[in-house]
DNA sequence: CCCGCAAATTTGTCCGGACTTCTTGCGGTG
DNA sequence: CACCGCAAGAAGTCCGGACAAATTTGCGGG
């Protein structure tokens, strides 16, 4: 009803991103209380069940918790402060506001104690890049990182740009599939000695390092990256919640 | 139907702890598919509505992933090899798997940096509490823990056991309250003194931190945990699906 | 034997309704 | 004034049904 959008994803989610604008344009300050279910599905002219999935897309971002007999209520600003990273569209979109910029090291083969690490299996080829992740392009690199693409999909690597657009997205574009899932695996390390040099830190400071899985929708491994943060620059921030 | 259970828990969370013995006993493997949607309501008795919220749970947890017009299959083994914690029951679970010992060290006032960090009011009291973590009660620590509880709940903190009760669970029973959201913030830092001490690890190591804050259903702030993990003994790990 | 199209299968979206459980506020009672 | 119980309100659980979209399967033709 009051939502036209582009027709092509679902009403929930229609709905979802509606409130989730109002909620960001302070229609709905902190701890303000949502309309109730029923009001919603007045105002949108939709069922419950709708309403609620929209509902459920919002709290899974932390942008609401929801409590039985009492309402909705828009979460605190603190709660939300830095990279949640919790689902697809935000890990896209952190990738969105910083630039990556690579460079092509042709094929590799992964062994041993790496191979484990990244969960492949031992002697299998990848075709290797290598770049620094900066917040604007003349800035200080905040993340050195090294990518792993399947050989399958080595042709369309000459293709893939620079820029704010995330690897894992034009792979998909240049290959005809979609995302379907990204395990992270996090943990602290002592910054190599490349790696300091790049990032501008100490050698052995510590940083964090994410090793990210992207798998497509069949669960075949598509690309691996490798990630390493200056321990200060970089915080991981997510939240769980009940139910 | 066929799942019992304690009846005071709604019906999917019934049939998604069965599919889940089911498939941790090994009923369908690595790969497997699932019944279909229609199968299941016929086998549990159950509408279809029941039967996707429990699928929709496992798929939560990372032990399934769904396609539309394909089904559900059982997701790689290697995928949850390590400790996912994304959800309430496995952050329980982690704590439940290890041993904590704490001592108690009475009220302080967090300020500045630290109170910032911890999301707190600069200059608020908490009572403090410090312990290290052991997967077996003679073992090696895996993390050094720093517990800030809200003073409100200073009365209960000499009730408070050391054991694999996680100290919030305790202090819900005790104050009468329930879990409603954890947040977690996740860095690298370089070992304290004191720190690298109780770890058995050199000064200025790498670790892996983890502060945890926790609220109550109504948001308030109840208890912070501060863990410092050695790097070789802790990786965070995590999936993130589509949809 | 391979390709393309149609049909069957399976999950995704959406509706309307009913009942349950929890919270909140109100008013009556002691 | 403090306490208790009750009623209204709100989210949680569950049902049955319908159609849509994606995938797989099988059939028929080349």
């Amino acid at each position: 009803m009051m939502v036209p959008a582009s027709s092509r994803e679902p009403r929930y989610a229609q709905v979802a991103a509606d409130l989730r604008a109002s909620i960001k344009a302070g229609e709905f300050g902190e701890g303000a209380q949502l309309p109730t279910e029923t009001m919603l599905c007045a105002r949108y002219g939709i069922s419950r069940f709708t309403v609620r999935e929209a509902l459920r897309r919002l709290q899974a971002e932390g942008l609401i918790s929801r409590r039985r007999g009492s309402g909705s209520i828009v979460s605190g600003a603190t709660q939300r402060l830095r990279q949640p990273l919790s689902d697809l569209g935000e890990l896209l979109q952190y990738a969105a506001d910083s630039q990556f910029s690579f460079e092509d090291r042709g094929l590799v083969t992964l062994t041993g104690a790496r191979a484990e690490e990244l969960g492949v299996v031992d002697g299998s080829p990848w075709h290797h890049l290598y770049g620094l992740r900066r917040i604007s392009p003349g800035g200080a690199a905040i993340a050195a990182t090294d990518v792993y693409i399947h050989p399958d999909l080595s042709g369309h690597v000459p293709a893939l740009k620079t820029g704010p657009l995330t690897l894992f997205k034009q792979l998909g574009e240049l290959g005809g599939f979609r995302i379907g899932q990204v395990i992270q695996n996090i943990n602290a390390a002592a910054a190599g000695s490349q790696e300091a040099l790049a990032l501008g830190i100490p050698r052995r400071a510590p940083v964090l390092r994410i090793v990210r899985i992207y798998r497509d929708e069949r669960g075949r491994i598509v690309e691996i990256s490798v990630s390493s943060h200056p321990a200060e620059l970089f915080t991981y921030s997510m939240h769980i919640d009940r139910s």
